[in-house]
DNA sequence: AATGAATGAGTATTCATTCAT
DNA sequence: TATGAATGAATACTCATTCAT
């Protein structure tokens, strides 16, 4: 009696209801918000539907009518996450100070290591959750979006910075900053407050797109 | 990780009893490649002590005489895989046939690529929880060793080549790498099959360790 | 994470082990003598697992250990009844004072009336749950195996009586009679009670095999 | 049938309101078949009261402005296919074509297996809860007036046919017809689809009607 | 009269872990 | 040392019903 039928699991990720009105987008909103803060208090294994519904001021019932699973709250949290910082990454390389290659890599470089010094707590906990969801598309189109963004920011420092395949580049660097990042906030605070990280990671990112082609 | 009075965590993590006969090494094994074999065919989802124990041909009762802990057989068998790959990344690296910086970078990115390629299952079971164990030490132990290699690799190469800190460095490489690698099989089969991908992290590393400093 | 996967509904109707030892055994019956005594008490919407362990003195998990599921649980009441009934029908048949063909018919008519009018608040929850379990072969066995035994007893009775297709006019008698007892019993003990009923059905059974063919 | 404070059970099984106006006897017969519908296709496990007025396209608000409780709803279906049975039996007893008792018997007997044969995916849904509600008035009601004219009709056929107490005897015919017709649609395919069956039936209402007195 | 967002009690089931034998 | 029966806390999720608008 427990699993209803005519539902698949993949349809469980995405949200119930198009949250159209304004007290629906409320209440979606007010779950994120309230998952997100369990998430950055208690982690991942301290996450429950019923807590979620506590903390948010809303039924269980109501968290169910906007999400259809705990899975997909945890998605949504991800989500947000990502595309917050995607908007953020933008602003801040609209208003680059030093407008060089280098610099511009610097500057986003520390900004992204910063971003996730100030948040360890939240990355922390998501991190394995988003491995975890990574082969669901919103997820992995994150990694991808960073990637382009990635790509489209370099195209603009013209042919001897080019990569052959910026797409697949942007990826390679996403990633990479990804993981020296995940691995830097779960392996505690020594790496992470090391005030070299950003450097060393742009001196990486600036060496890949720099580098002498050897074919 | 339900209720376990009187015992710190961190406890329950290591091996209960040094595996000194014979018997109980091999015990110890048989579980740990029981979970293993699980983790691949079930996903983490899927692995129960009790199914451990039933595929190890072991009694639930057994079982916890050699690990406190689920948490622990599953260290156990990240802790292996790490070890086994350290210890086939070293004889890799003793036996390269281009001995030239480039070479043996390049060499070692493709032999990395290619263990993933082969083990992606295990990895896409193994890797969110890489990320949920990294705290604990073993693990933490596991991402510095191999930096250490790596650094220590890079020691051979000469002086253009050091960069001033080559613990941090290893770290970044290693970091960077599983970052590109996990996001890859994650991500599913299309970037891990990508034949560049390999030379394209050869490429980063290069470039990181090629670059003329600007301090 | 409701559903396990690789299980099918249809293997959650059977009980879980084989109660071989003893002990086992004990807590098979255990639990499904609690959830007889709940049945009769609350019916069928006051039956709970966790009630039922509690009742039975056994932990929720020790119930799932032996049964899979809670449908398992009402069929193994089911399922006994109908075991009861068959085997208590066999014994009361064999010592029959009266030996004619009425005779017998009544007596046994009697004596099936009498046994719903005992346990009527066990049939009361039980019914419905027969119905929607018929499907489930063991209880299609049930009205089948009862529908034999009827069978073999009328062919004791010589030419005149027996019926051209014995186990039809088994089935027939056997649904007929269960359809009169269980819309007795339902409809409140008004009917129950009457001191006719038993005489009526018996009057129907002999009526239907004692009937002049028109064909 | 959850948390109901201050109604008693009985009031909540009939209508909320009489369906004076039109709109309100449409909207009360919108329901009740959309609760047919998906009692046939989805058996009684799919039915909910949010799905209910999904299908019949008011809104849950309403729904309850019409009928007290779920159970109500389930009622009418099971109510008004009474009454449509009682109704078309009726009919089609007024025009036999054959007026002989017999012939008469194994018309209307015909008739009845037909109806099951023809719905059996309603009666596969309804029939558990027919024994659950029997209780309920409505449904007691039901096989009192099949049987009342059972009685009716064995009345027109003259002193040796009538048993000494008319309803009693129909109730036992309608009660004994149900039971087989339940159990045959309940254990599959088989049974019911046997020609046979009609007749059988048949001659068991036959066969306890003219029986020779034994008293 | 209608709406549908909100409610929350209720329940089946899992699984890491213990401990008597 | 080994066993495996027993434990029970913990949790995701459903759905009948209410009531403010």
């Amino acid at each position: 009696m427990a699993n209803v039928p005519g539902r698949s699991n993949k349809e469980r990720v995405r949200s119930r209801k198009a949250p159209s009105q304004d007290r629906s987008r409320d209440t979606v909103a007010v779950i994120r918000t309230a998952a997100k803060q369990i998430l950055e208090e208690k982690g991942f294994d301290g996450l429950t539907t019923n807590l979620i519904a506590e903390v948010a001021g809303v039924s269980i019932g109501s968290l169910y009518q906007y999400f259809p699973s705990k899975e997909a709250i945890v998605g949504a949290v991800i989500e947000q996450r990502a595309n917050e910082t995607i908007r953020a990454l933008w602003e801040f390389a609209q208003n680059l100070p030093d407008n060089s290659f280098e610099g511009a890599i610097t500057a986003v470089t520390r900004w992204y290591v910063e971003r996730y010094r100030t948040d360890r707590a939240l990355y922390r906990a998501i991190l394995p959750e988003i491995e975890r969801l990574e082969r669901t598309e919103f997820v992995r189109e994150r990694t991808a979006k960073i990637g382009e963004m990635i790509a489209l920011g370099i195209g603009g420092f013209g042919d001897e910075i080019a990569p052959s395949d910026p797409e697949l580049a942007g990826f390679l660097i996403a990633a990479a900053a990804e993981g020296v990042l995940a691995r830097a906030v779960l392996a505690g605070d020594d790496v992470l407050d090391r005030p070299e990280l950003a450097d060393e990671l742009a001196a990486m990112v600036i060496g890949y797109l720099t580098r002498r082609r050897t074919g």
